[in-house]
DNA sequence: CGCGAGCTTGATGCCGATCAATGCATGTGG
DNA sequence: CCACATGCATTGATCGGCATCAAGCTCGCG
């Protein structure tokens, strides 16, 4: 269906787990020196994944999860009646494929929205040497704890709140993300369109343009297309606690 | 806050595993038999929770997970205003308290909707056991992707159903687990009310009803207050596959 | 028996969907 | 370099589904 280019061995640009700049917000979290190199050893080979690509697909067969080193994706479902969703977004340093191990497909498809570079984690491999390094075994369950506590939230949102408090809720989550990987919290270019910021907040693309403008109008954000700079962070956390209600 | 009430040594009512009826739906699916008793001899205590009482709150520490074996729980978010969510109804042979993981502290309130007991499962050492039974790993593994895709399905449905389409999919999804659990997929009593229903659907409870009302009005469900008899399981599919659109 | 929690049903209004037109940026080919 | 196409975003007008408000109703229980 897709044409899936290979993946590339590292050597001799190898980018090792233990230089590379993610390691506090990735899987090695938590991994002492010593073991690095075990991890290191398995998570051996990267991937190109050009804007528009899929990394994965739903239905294809699973076997590795991916960390992504650079770049952003979507992960999205869709149903077969035209019914379509967005997941979720991911930025370097987050873990893609979490799904597939359930029933050995992926459930979702992995979208890259820029140019993206992943490393591949062989599944087995890693079930293997997280017998063998307790922490490595730990850090790896609360990263999926902390994506089933992520979703929760998502339905919190998707349940309960309003067009322009699900938004709010969305860029400030955005821009705390941003700020730990060492970007501006105040100033972002949006990777993805209207359409999929309304198919993950559950709303049309009409409704997600006209909240960014009232944001704009009330001097919370400044919109130029894509260009967003957040002016009243503050102001977003008051709508995302629902004061006017 | 609220009165813990000491958890119970089994023994001598102890109910290994190995002869409970819910071991092909619960923790210790894929496990053979001589691995059992190490698994037994970790999950060795009980608790019961009668009607109304949290299992857990969110905020309190984590320790353990909780595998049901009898009884029905709900799961909700309540944010500081006074937003709340359910987040997932859980029955016998599902595991509680996967949200603890991520941040050692409990995520989500656990409450239980009819009298119930559970089996207490200490993380730590389910964590240490996982690391030598590779079996037990994958099949946790499996269950925490498992949830991490349910959580996906609740995400579309809140995202892109309609009132009477998320109803038709909870119908079914509810039908189809007492199904696996050996109960009639065609006549059974909720154990929530129409507001929890509601909650976790992202509708008011007056749609809720409405919606019953219809599918009543329909011939697809026979509806007497929580007492409800599914007349056309075909209908209710249709509904989720959007043939209406 | 009477109370109260939960359920049903009706009337009304609002938020966000839908339909439609225009604007803006990027890219391509003449 | 301009003309035009294309994809995405903005904005307006209208519509509809669900929320909201408000009565009654049912059933279990003290």
């Amino acid at each position: 269906m897709h044409a899936t280019q290979p993946p590339v061995r590292l050597d001799p640009f190898k980018v090792a787990c233990s230089s590379c700049n993610l390691r506090e917000l990735c899987l090695p979290v938590g991994i002492a020196e010593d073991q690095m190199e075990r991890l290191e050893a398995i998570v051996a080979t990267r991937r190109a994944v050009p804007r528009g690509d899929p990394l994965f697909r739903s239905g294809d067969a699973f076997s590795s999860l991916y960390a992504i080193r650079t770049g952003f994706f979507k992960t999205c479902l869709s149903s077969e009646d035209g019914r379509d969703q967005v997941t979720g977004f991911q930025m370097a340093g987050e873990l893609l494929g979490l799904d597939g191990i359930g029933t050995d497909r992926h459930t979702c498809d992995a979208i890259a929205l820029e140019d993206s570079s992943v490393c591949i984690i062989p599944y087995h491999q890693l079930e293997d040497l997280s017998r063998e390094l307790s922490d490595l075994q730990r850090h790896f369950h609360k990263i999926m704890s902390r994506e089933i506590v992520r979703d929760h939230g998502v339905m919190l949102l998707l349940g309960s709140m309003r067009a322009e408090e699900r938004l709010a809720a969305f860029m400030l989550n955005l821009t705390q993300r941003l700020r730990t990987r060492g970007f501006s919290a105040s100033s972002l270019v949006l990777r993805m369109t209207r359409e999929e910021i309304g198919s993950y907040l559950g709303l049309k693309l009409e409704t997600v343009s006209r909240a960014f403008s009232k944001f704009q109008d009330d001097g919370i954000l400044e919109v130029k297309q894509r260009q967003i700079r957040v002016l009243d962070a503050d102001a977003l956390q008051a709508l995302v606690n629902g004061s006017s209600c």
